[in-house]
DNA sequence: GAAATCTATGTCGATTATGACATATTCGGA
DNA sequence: TCCGAATATGTCATAATCGACATAGATTTC
């Protein structure tokens, strides 16, 4: 396949590579899915270093002690969204949360 | 107020600090809202360079050009989950997210 | 070892984000 | 300027996430 026709199928919003660029798809879920995993772990290490309860957590997020347990088992249904606010929430910096997000592709190669 | 029972307060969820504390929520919520419009900025930038449409890229994402419109845009809608997907779509490392979300830091202190 | 506190898990109705679609607007090249 | 492609904006039904609650299990404290 020549280059100017590739970059009009990408444009066209086709995967055009190897069989590697399919499994692309499951490998960016599995990276996004290490990273939350990753920030849930970051939650409860910060909730635990500040001597937070679940439910001391909950409240200051407006959430539900359940919902903290859920997002710390690292959730299905919990959202980054959630998990950012949390970190945010026992005053972890931006730069802390960046160290957990690059710690996720650690595990990755682990 | 004594530093025990601030304690036993704080771990029941309350915030017994400064006026400054309740502020902070919406502090943490300023902050949210820059790394998400850094994260948004950082989607166009790497799609653009990418040589990808909007379209192009919702295709990958199986959403639609109209919610990659929005997430460039900082559309409320749209959520951490979809931002982060995006980056890793367009395939930003965990390192270049993790510069981005530092980045919206560097935002809020101009 | 009982009581009290903390955490885990399941469920549910309410809320919010989603993709899809229609359509308006902007932009760039002939 | 005109035309087609790209992007922006609004709406909607559906799906995902939400807080809340109940309750089971684990852990700590006395």
């Amino acid at each position: 396949m020549n280059s100017n026709k590739k970059k009009r199928l990408e444009q066209a919003g086709w995967v055009t590579g190897s069989a590697a660029d399919f499994l692309g798809l499951d490998d960016e879920e599995s990276r996004f899915i290490e990273m939350k995993l990753a920030l849930a772990a970051g939650v409860r290490e910060l909730r635990v270093k500040r001597g937070l309860t679940q439910t001391a957590l909950a409240t200051r997020l407006k959430s539900s002690q359940s919902r903290v347990a859920k997002m710390e088992a690292g959730d299905r249904s919990v959202s980054l969204d959630l998990l950012v606010r949390s970190l945010l929430s026992v005053g972890a910096s931006s730069a802390e949360i960046a160290k957990w997000i690059k710690r996720a592709d650690a595990a990755r190669a682990a």
